[in-house]
DNA sequence: TAGTGGTCTAGACCACGGC
DNA sequence: CCGTGGTCTAGACCACTAG
């Protein structure tokens, strides 16, 4: 990584100084390994560290560093593809699925939730919380909104063990015909619980995949999954997913 | 576990700035509204500047706020839907597609998509720009690239007319048996190109779409479709997507 | 030309992780 | 304890848009 000094241009200092380090990264430094402190590189490049910062975050949001507190700043592997719809529709808890039930509550969920699932507000329903760990590393931190509609047979359940009445209500949901679902995706920032699960700071940027199932012509459940953007590809489809990344852009004239 | 966790861990500023904000938003502002200036705003709360900052780039990542230079800050729309899978596999260019064709070229694509094409480096491939535009607003810009080898009857086309040769692309790839296709979201950041296309500044988050099409049992074309994730949010499957969002939502007069 | 958001600086202190 | 990244300040100037 040379120290050569940023050249005057109309061209943000942070965003030469992103497209530079890229390079660095592509061609100097391996996945894990450690770059200088954040100080020492804003000295190198002969910015303040507040343009360093700038352009770090760039390449963080871009899932190309990885930057912890108390620890410094290493080079992030390849994003891992998440497998996130199987083409087949199929509800949430069955068979070899990618998520854990973490525990469940009966609880008012948010207006825009009660709304989706086209039930009063002010009505409580089954929230049941999920994580998911890919490669050994937490990716996704869930939420399914179940109304009680949905399984009305949902016999008493201990509810000192939170993760039997949350594997309860998947078990009961398995039983309803499923007749449709969509999906969508959008972009978002983590909320604080759901940051700590993702081991990530609050605000960290996260991918918003919402899924509305259809039973018996009602929205019989709605789940609201927050992925990490900085390490996941969502794929969608049969196959693992494209392994299209960062690297050298070329372009015709 | 015993400890009791009542540490009273101080919310760095930006953060409740951005819980307070946010709640304004719903209550006092309309759509459209324009908010006072970053300067004023920041002496309201006490906060430096880059503080306040720091809390609208949150909301602007939500896509609470839209912001533009020499303008102001201004309250955005809820997001827009953006159909991109409609359930059945189809090739891009077809019947009533919402991309509208820019031009083509023939050039040697970044390594990774030779990669995923399954085709040497250096070997030049047809370019296919495309954008996209909904309700009024540009909401993405795809490069199709597809090899010489999936539309051999292409016949020699006036290369002047660069929008007829894209079409002429398109209309050849038709012709093909598609097998399968697989796709995948990620985060990313809109490249210089691809945010004057898309109305933003270099870096803008985006939400990145690569569609790989089978046929023949080869990979016979790429597309990397670049969203503006600040107004988008992706839908796939059958209906027009789920309306998951913030707070109450009201209508500038 | 006036006013906006965008960039940049040179400091300071804090929270966290490892030693 | 020390070194790391995270937060915050109080300025300055630049780039853009609109009247």
């Amino acid at each position: 990584m040379g120290t050569t000094h940023l050249e005057s241009v109309p061209e943000p200092k942070y965003w030469h100084l992103k497209t530079v380090l890229s390079e660095a990264l592509d061609s100097e430094f391996t996945v894990g390994e450690i770059l200088p402190n954040e100080r020492e590189l804003a000295a190198r490049f002969g910015v303040a560290r507040a343009t360093l910062r700038q352009a770090l975050e760039q390449l963080e949001l871009e899932g190309r560093l990885q930057r912890r507190r108390g620890v410094g700043t290493t080079v992030a592997p390849p994003r891992m593809g998440v497998a996130v719809g199987t083409g087949q529709q199929a509800w949430p808890g069955g068979g070899d699925d990618a998520w854990r039930a973490v525990d469940s509550t009966d609880a008012v969920p948010p207006s825009t939730v009660a709304t989706a699932l086209e039930i009063p507000r002010e009505q409580s329903v089954h929230i049941v919380r999920r994580s998911r760990v890919s490669h050994g590393q937490p990716v996704a931190a869930e939420l399914l909104y179940v109304p009680h509609a949905s399984v009305p047979d949902l016999s008493a359940i201990d509810t000192a063990n939170q993760a039997a009445r949350a594997r309860a209500v998947l078990r009961e949901l398995q039983r309803l015909q499923l007749d449709t679902q969509d999906r969508a995706v959008e972009l978002g920032s983590a909320r604080a619980d759901d940051a700590k699960e993702l081991d990530r700071l609050p605000g960290a940027p996260v991918l918003v995949v919402t899924t509305r199932f259809f039973a018996a012509g009602r929205t019989a459940a709605l789940s609201v999954a927050t992925y990490r953007a900085d390490t996941c590809r969502l794929t969608f489809g049969a196959s693992g997913g494209v392994e299209i990344h960062h690297g050298p852009e070329r372009r015709a004239s």
